[in-house]
RNA sequence: GGCGACGUACCCAAGUGGCUUAAGGGGAAAGUCUGCAAAACUUUUAUUCAUCGGUUCGAAUCCGAUCGUCGCCUCCA
């Protein structure tokens, strides 16, 4: 069946063909670790894990590289400003590469809890300067740049189709309106390649190129990693939506002007999550990350949950409520599961090993259309409402399905072991005897002081579950 | 100022010309179960798709206008 995406490049959709038949070269634009992640660079994470997998069900073969950014990015694209590491150095008294590294960290951890699949690569800037330089030597021999007092730059005048990726209306452009720019800059557009160390100072990041001390700018990483890993003309390259007007646009200026190939062939982007003020943003200061949620009672993947609700190109408005929404329904969902698996276990007929293939393609048919994972969700309630199919069949279906969703859902779910104090079991036990003796006031009088004591007590047919009740 | 996206039930959300007088989930209500609860399960819950016009045999889906929300052109997924 063929998967169909969306391509930013034409704005529209169309039907991935490979370069190399069964295989799928695919870059994604990672983290810039020098703060932790929100939970809207996650969403867009998600999303790109969500078109991995949906590869590797169909049976591609996926060559996957991400980029960790601990280099060069600027606190502005118009590259002015800071490096944002080395202004996070400065914040927390680390040295740049503590930094990075805790940050990173960070991020393997929360993005291993919501289940997505690493990368084939990790690809950390730092690690591939001289690629960096050779690339602007390469763009440099064939006459696309201009040196200023302070780097190295790309002339966007000598491209005929820069910008259009974004569909740049560059006469419109009001750069510079905000914030100042430097007046060296032959064209508004114009970026940086290579910046020099400012004169007086010793940055804890530099490196020695051709044209002098200095550090790589942002989007030349991506151009030089992707084109030593994927090659200079490679399938799929994916980001947030924010990237389209300058750090893709300048990539593709690069990588295109260097190899004289097309660069990507299908760019997909993912849309916010926003808050009730807007976009989620970094520099507003405070901001949700993965371990906020999880200190508020909820699982990372109720988070994932949250985001295969919603398709990846639409804004999603994150609240608590539409959290807790996501949350009740994929707790009822893995009940519903382990029942089916318990279910399968015990009753054993001659469908067991097969697949019914209505519900595999209506799965598949959704899944490839664009990454439509809510109505992918829907095929999935469909499957466990279904009367006419065995517990089984059902089984092999929702481990089919959860390649794709990445929910746990193939594994025995069993909720979390708590440690109940052993005055509250005293309480427990006491309210079980009571029972027993059919003496109900009391049992519901101590079923109120449990709840009291903040524990919630669930009646079983034999006997009784306590829980910690969650805020 | 330029560019772009979006507006479907109480909430989230799929559908983008006939198969749909609109999937799925949350919530709510009723029922089953239970000493009572809780949970679970079953059923019900939009003649209607921001508003107003137009195109069409046929529109939530196409076109235009209006209203509203948001993003980008600073950093940003």
């Amino acid at each position: 069946m063929d998967i169909i995406l969306f391509n930013t490049l034409g704005r529209e959709k169309q039907v991935f063909k490979p370069i190399i038949t069964g295989k799928a070269g695919l870059y994604t634009c990672g983290p810039t670790v020098y703060d932790y992640q929100h939970i809207g660079n996650f969403r867009t994470f998600l999303f790109e894990d969500f078109l991995k997998r949906i590869l590797i069900y169909n049976g591609y073969d996926v060559t996957h590289i991400m980029n960790i950014t601990d280099v060069g990015h600027l606190v502005s694209d118009g590259d002015e400003g800071e490096d944002k590491m080395e202004k996070g150095s400065a914040r927390t008294g680390k040295t740049v590469w503590e930094i990075a590294e805790y940050y990173t960290k960070h991020f393997l951890e929360d993005a291993k809890a919501l289940n997505i699949i690493p990368p084939t690569k990790y690809t950390k800037a730092t690690d591939y300067i001289n690629e960096q330089i050779d690339m602007i030597k390469c763009l440099d021999d064939k006459g696309y740049t201009y040196i200023t007092s302070d780097g190295v730059y790309f002339d966007t005048s000598k491209l005929n189709d820069y910008g259009k990726l974004a569909k740049l209306d560059i006469e419109g452009l009001e750069e510079g309106s905000r914030i100042q720019f430097s007046t060296e800059k032959k064209n508004k557009t114009d970026f940086a390649l290579w910046k020099f160390s400012p004169r007086n100072e010793k940055r804890q990041m530099e490196w020695e190129s051709p044209w002098g001390k200095g550090f790589p700018g942002w989007h030349i990483e991506c151009s030089a990693m992707s084109r030593k890993f994927l090659g200079d003309t490679f399938d799929i390259h994916c980001g947030g939506i924010d990237h389209i007007p300058i750090h893709h646009t300048n990539e593709i200026a690069q990588s295109e002007a260097c190899t004289g190939k097309m660069f990507v062939h299908y760019w997909m982007h993912g849309a916010f999550l926003e808050e009730d003020s807007g976009k989620m943003s970094k520099s507003k200061g405070e901001f949700l990350r993965i371990e906020t949620i999880i200190k508020k009672g909820y699982a990372p993947l109720d988070f994932r949950y949250l985001c295969l609700g919603t398709h990846y190109r639409k804004r999603l408005l994150f609240s608590w409520e539409i959290l807790d929404q996501a949350k009740a329904a994929f707790s009822r969902l893995k009940l519903n599961v382990q029942q089916i698996r318990n279910d399968a276990k015990k009753n054993f007929d001659q469908r067991d090993a097969s697949l019914p293939k209505e519900e595999k393609e209506k799965f598949t048919q959704a899944v490839n259309d664009d990454l439509n994972m809510p109505q992918a969700i829907a095929v999935l309630w469909g499957v466990i409402r279904n009367e006419n199919l065995s517990s089984a069949e059902k089984k092999n279906l929702i481990d089919s399905f959860d390649r794709v969703l990445g929910l746990d859902l193939d594994k025995d779910n069993k909720t979390g072991d708590e440690i109940i104090p052993s005055e509250i079991l005293e309480i427990v036990n006491e309210r079980i005897t009571a029972k027993k003796g059919k003496d109900f006031k009391k049992a519901d009088e101590l079923r109120g002081k449990l709840k009291d004591m903040g524990y919630e007590i669930v009646d079983k047919k034999d006997g009784a579950e306590v829980k910690k009740i969650r805020s």
